[in-house]
RNA sequence: GCCGGGGUAGCUCAGUUGGUCAGAGCACCAGAUUGUGGAUCUGGGGGUCGCCGGUUCGAGACCGGCCCCCGGUACCA
């Protein structure tokens, strides 16, 4: 009896097409946080359950993947990289991690979700959180991060909407609404675009019966509170200025209302200052995000080719999650993509190169009594920075070789048998040339005649050769 | 979680009232073609018909349970 291959549900292989996908994304936002100036930063999977715990909520502790160790210790894997950043900066002193700690991390997390489509149970998260910075020069720093990042990945249009959860609050003193309901309208709030006005205006009411039979549980607002919040989600502009205006007017009764306008207005003065302006950058009210511990600034972002996915990053300002650990807030500012579900939508808009080989030139063997001569052409090669593969597989014939060129797109074969050893000179193949020169070809002979899309050079010039034709495909 | 639709070759799928129904196309491999990936032709390998049980002389099909996938919906730190 063998074992059958397989994998749990919501895990996933990635193949190698699909890993140079994800890193050449990954190695694209990792340079625009280095530019920022962020430092890399790497935590366990594995974390103690308590640890894991205490922001979650209980339907959030459900999702936790449980670990056992042989000590027997309550332990988890990581929900996302949040948490284990606010460990980090309570478990060492300052003298270790001096502050400002401004970090990025890249890793994977895990939820024990239903999966869904693109969506699965292990996931890489891109992080960039600053600690420790009160002013909203920070908030600036990180939403400019965003669009800077989502520019370098040439994922074509693309919106940062941000809110703030102390808006959000004087919306609650404006509407007459408690703390403890707050907590559930902001969450039926974060649903607006995606279910529409009236069904959120009955889910913050009395509840309703959804198409598919399911009771959606109301708020219990009333009518009057209801109106104050549309009210609120009514102040819409393209216009962050005008946005601004608007909310002064509306809160001008509400107490400290001028105080939470003005960290989101200097946020957006800066912001156009730095030339991120109304096309790129939009203050939004509706956003709410999901998540309780959000305190300050929320922003998320929004592919506008695509945005069935949603936001493929999203954060916001979180002043109180070390206080669990040390018993007094830090304030701490962030953003985090949502690397494979970017990945999904890119790769959808057509704008993920599907690269299978990292080798640039293949070299065949065809001679045995060459092999050391394409041993020593390879090693040429890989010395002058060229990425190349030697054949290593099993067949003697050139066509099955240039088959396994073509399999993984390797842009360039090198030919070297006794005619060219006997002659100091090597043949180098362009693929792509050769296969559109055979394509109107119908005969065989003649297509084997023409060698589409060979060139020769001398022996000694292979590696000025070979680089002269790879800039030529660039 | 709830509603609906599915599961047959690597992929997409056909399979009649239960009785040569283990099939097609594509892909793959080999040969035609011993130094050329394409095209063409010829041949070939491949399946626990999702799993378990039941009905039947006989089940890919019918019945029950389970698993998984897809669409919708809900949840999502």
């Amino acid at each position: 009896m063998t074992t059958s291959p397989r994998l749990s549900r919501g895990l996933r292989d990635l193949l190698p097409d699909q890993m140079l996908a994800r890193q050449q994304m990954i190695d694209t936002i990792r340079g625009v946080y280095e530019n920022y100036g962020f430092v890399p930063l790497s935590t366990p999977a594995v974390e103690f359950l308590d640890v894991l715990s205490g922001s979650a909520g209980a339907e959030a502790q459900q999702s936790i993947f449980r670990v056992t160790n042989p000590e027997h210790e309550e332990l988890g894997l990581r929900f996302d990289l949040t948490v284990p950043l606010a460990r980090v900066i309570a478990q060492y002193s300052e003298r270790e991690l001096p502050r400002p700690f401004r970090r990025y991390q890249v890793a994977p997390v895990w939820r024990a979700d239903k999966p869904d489509k693109g969506r699965y149970r292990e996931f890489i998260q891109f992080d960039l959180d600053s600690v420790g910075v009160v002013s909203e020069i920070a908030d600036t720093e990180i939403i400019a991060g965003m669009c800077d990042t989502l520019g370098a990945l040439d994922v074509g249009g693309y919106l940062v909407r941000f809110s703030s959860r102390a808006v959000l609050n004087l919306l609650l003193a404006f509407a007459g609404i408690s703390a403890e309901q707050g907590v559930d309208v902001f969450r039926v709030l974060d649903k607006l675009d995606k279910v529409g006005v009236e069904k959120v205006r009955r889910e913050l009411m009395n509840g309703y019966v959804d198409e598919s039979g399911d009771t959606i549980r109301g708020v219990g607002l009333t009518s009057e509170q209801v109106d104050r919040i549309e009210q609120f989600l009514a102040i819409k502009s393209e216009s962050r200025r005008e946005v601004l205006t608007s909310l002064r007017e509306l809160f001008a009764h509400v107490e400290n209302a001028p105080a939470q306008i003005d960290v989101i207005e200097r946020i957006s003065s800066n912001l156009y200052v730095l030339g991120y302006g109304d096309d790129r950058v939009s203050l939004d009210l509706s956003i709410a995000r999901g998540l309780a511990y959000y305190t300050g600034p929320v922003f998320e972002a929004i592919l506008t080719e695509a945005p069935q996915f949603g936001s493929v990053f999203g954060g916001g300002r979180y002043d109180d999650l070390v206080m669990r650990f040390l018993g007094q807030s830090i304030p701490a500012v962030g953003a985090s993509i949502g690397v494979d579900r970017l990945l999904a939508a890119l790769t959808q808009l057509g704008k993920i190169g599907k690269r299978k080989a990292t080798a640039r030139v293949l070299v065949a063997r065809m001679d045995e009594s060459l092999e050391q001569e394409y041993l020593a052409m390879t090693w040429e090669l890989r010395r002058a920075g060229i990425p190349t593969e030697l054949y290593l597989g099993t067949a003697k014939g050139v066509g099955k070789q240039l088959k396994y060129a073509d399999q993984y797109d390797i842009p360039l074969a090198l030919l070297y048998g006794g005619n060219e050893h006997a002659e100091g000179i090597v043949t180098v193949k362009d693929m792509v040339a050769g296969r559109e020169r055979a394509k109107p070809v119908a005969d065989r002979k003649e297509y084997l005649a023409q060698r589409a899309g060979q060139v020769t050079m001398p022996r000694a010039e292979l590696v000025d050769g070979i680089r002269r034709m790879l800039a030529e495909l660039e």
